[in-house]
DNA sequence: CCGGAAACTTCTGTATACACTTTCCTCATA
DNA sequence: TATGAGGAAAGTGTATACAGAAGTTTCCGG
């Protein structure tokens, strides 16, 4: 296996934090913690460092890391924040575009589809998100990538919860299919507008299920 | 002193980044750098983990850390997502503004001053960062100033600079308080303006110093 | 003389161990 | 009963030590 376990550990923890096992501001003994995944304290404190950089751990010196408190404002700060660098990601994106980019992007689509026929949740969140990842790239701004994927990765269990209901599957594939057809006519807004319509129905899934 | 020595330590690694000592590409030995500053790998990994998250270096697993490539380009990319980010946490901000934070700030800005007057470098870097941060975190935005905080540390080092020149002196203090006279009047556009002006100044100056 | 495999070297990733700080409890005192 | 000093317990921060992966050199067969 060629993932280090702080990198496992950072996605367990994601986990844990988000399906309620952790809850909000709660301390983080990492003693206690470490054993629960079978890890030494010291790569679980750099997936911690990973996590705190995503917002969903505090850490205070000499006191130790602490679960953040997630309440629905924090997810609507989250989509907006999305909101706001996604729409740049995709304007760039549209200027820089290669043919063979979109081809790209065009065989990914047909991933993601084949994953929801499967069901398989974990094989639709990653073919999703290279998906997504892949028109983020195209901007050519890596630290914009990087900062997305920090506010993606800080909902990444939350998706779960979307792809499971087999009513937003074909939202899904509708969306995916309109940004790729203002991709290829690279009509900016266009595709601005179509990310910004999949973006809302998941935020509005998720903030369900959280308190506030 | 309350600081652990994995924060000084990327400090310190942010400084020799910046200045060159570390050279773009090159791979980080960690035994080396880390009896450099005189400490171990743990908390210089603590430290390479944070600096990651800002962007200033990469990891490859089982390869280890790198020093990232920072060209005019990058430069132009951390100015493009603070503009974009700082309009968005000062047009907030001017919702919420209390009176008591406008005459915090004020106060800050009093320093700011006070710190030029003196030319110590390290305090008007501390004291103008305060000041711009006490403005975006009245957008009540938590991982907004989080991301901010991280695009200000990516450049942290060449702002020295900026500081150095007593030129710029009175445009720093002219441009805080046209940025204090629209948060007084809760003109979310002009301060925005305000904001923005300053930063070009400043990227201007910066963008000189690198290749590309 | 060259290509490739095996041994060696170097460095990363992680476990263990310990010092120092914080926190909590106890108990004496007003 | 409330309060604060003192000390024990718990937990963080970091140094040291070691296993294993990546990179490098050496050596052999062609």
């Amino acid at each position: 296996m060629p993932t280090p376990r702080s990198t496992r550990a950072a996605a367990d923890i994601r986990i844990d934090l988000l399906s309620g096992e952790l809850r909000a501001g709660q301390k983080i003994v990492q003693e206690s913690l470490a054993a629960r995944y079978g890890i030494s304290r010291i790569p679980l404190r750099e997936a911690l460092a990973q996590l705190q950089a995503e917002g969903l751990v505090v850490h205070e010196p000499n006191r130790g890391y602490f679960v953040a408190r997630l309440r629905a404002e924090d997810m609507r700060e989250v989509y907006r924040l999305r909101e706001i660098l996604e729409a740049e990601a995709i304007t760039r994106a549209c200027r820089h575009l290669s043919e063979a980019d979109i081809e790209r992007i065009v065989r990914i689509a047909d991933d993601v589809e084949s994953a929801l026929s499967t069901g398989d949740l974990a094989r639709i969140g990653a073919a999703n998100r290279s998906f997504h990842f892949a028109v983020f790239e195209a901007a050519g701004m890596p630290r914009l990538t990087r900062i997305l994927a920090g506010l993606w990765d800080s909902t990444e269990a939350y998706r779960g919860l979307y792809f499971q209901d087999p009513a937003n599957h074909q939202h899904i594939i509708d969306e995916h299919a309109a940004l790729l057809d203002a991709l290829r006519r690279r009509d900016a807004k266009d595709a601005v507008v179509a990310q910004a319509a999949h973006r809302t129905l998941s935020l509005r899934n998720v903030s369900d299920r959280l308190p506030d």
